[in-house]
DNA sequence: GGAGGATCTGTAACCCGGTTAAAGTTTGCC
DNA sequence: GGCAAACTTTAACCGGGTTACAGATCCTCC
């Protein structure tokens, strides 16, 4: 109240830059850690990355896809997406796929077994979540997930200059997401539109 | 309004939760994509990673520290902690000193060149988080930091069984940290107390 | 309608940072 | 004084990333 006009920085000598910058840090270490490979270790049988779980699970939301635009999703070369592919392949949690209608790509399918790793995942990451937000009454639980989302936002509109950066950001599998109207450049979308009829 | 007096969770049908997975995941790459890994390409001259980084930002403002509390910090095991240290030394942006006390241990103490790095490091990024911060009125900026803070600190709390995963948290170079609270158990600390006379 | 360039995927060779196992020093205890 | 313990480093390996290049297929154009 005493200080509510104040300007948005300056008086507050950076102090909250500061705590926000110390906190996103750490957040972003646990919500990795915690939320995503630790999760993955205790779905997976054989381990997998980050990467490759985010593959699968845009295969199984979001139907067949090549490999060039799984490259541009995970934000990694061509080779390096094969290779992901290669040992998930192994693992037959999904198959190679050669379209009739240009024989130069290869198409990523699903198997049964890697859509279930993806729900027994995605479940997973909600009952992690849901203690957590229990501590969050109603309120909060929205006003938590409007500043964050605008945080988010914020950031990569201010920030993304170079158009080569991918966050991995899933907002294609998941309709409507906000992140969608900011990444007008992300390379996956650009690879994705380019091999849409 | 209409639904403000809901249980924290339920009937929200996990809406709320799914939204804040998916937020929170896109803030976890973005944070480190953009305030992280690109201010690290952009001030540092040699290519480093973050953990490099993060290990020069304890001793240069935590002071000298052993191989071992480094290892502990960075939640990697010794020998790669010592790889890590070897890149900074022939960078010239540490030094490893034995100490007299006992000359098994290796210090490690910031050189000029490297505080100066860290402090550059550590001015891009206050300046590339205040244009974000700007979009947020006071008020909203205080609720971003309180509630980043709650739902790090539960999430830490809720979710950490195991005492082995490092959220490379740096709540320890910067005294009123709240997640320390939560962090009894952190390997870093742990490592700390140990070699603290 | 075939030659040749463009496009897409996969292979090879390498890099970097992580791991475990084991070796090298130094210390402390008996 | 010898031996176990502690700390760091070296060695060998692994996984996932990169670039350069090879192979296959398609498209264009003469």
């Amino acid at each position: 109240m005493i200080d509510s006009n104040r300007p948005p920085f300056g008086g507050n000598g950076n102090h909250l830059a500061r705590r926000v910058l110390r906190i996103s840090h750490v957040l972003s270490n646990a919500v990795q850690e915690i939320l995503e490979k630790r999760l993955i270790r205790e779905t997976a049988e054989a381990s997998l990355s980050p990467s490759q779980i985010h593959l699968l699970k845009l295969i199984s939301m979001n139907g067949d896809h090549f490999v060039g635009e799984i490259a541009a999703f995970l934000g990694v070369s061509a080779p390096a997406a094969s290779k992901n592919i290669d040992k998930l392949a192994r693992l037959e949690l999904l198959r190679r796929v050669t379209p009739e209608r240009d024989r130069r790509n290869t198409c990523l399918r699903i198997t049964p077994k890697g859509r279930a790793l993806v729900e027994e995942y995605e479940a997973r990451r909600l009952r992690a979540l849901e203690p957590v937000l229990d501590a969050f009454t109603p309120e909060e639980g929205r006003e938590l997930s409007r500043l964050l989302e605008k945080f988010v936002t914020t950031l990569i509109r201010v920030e993304t200059i170079d158009t080569r950066s991918c966050l991995r950001c899933g907002a294609f599998y998941e309709g409507e997401c906000p992140v969608r109207g900011v990444t007008g450049h992300c390379p996956y979308e650009r690879a994705r539109r380019a091999s849409m009829p």
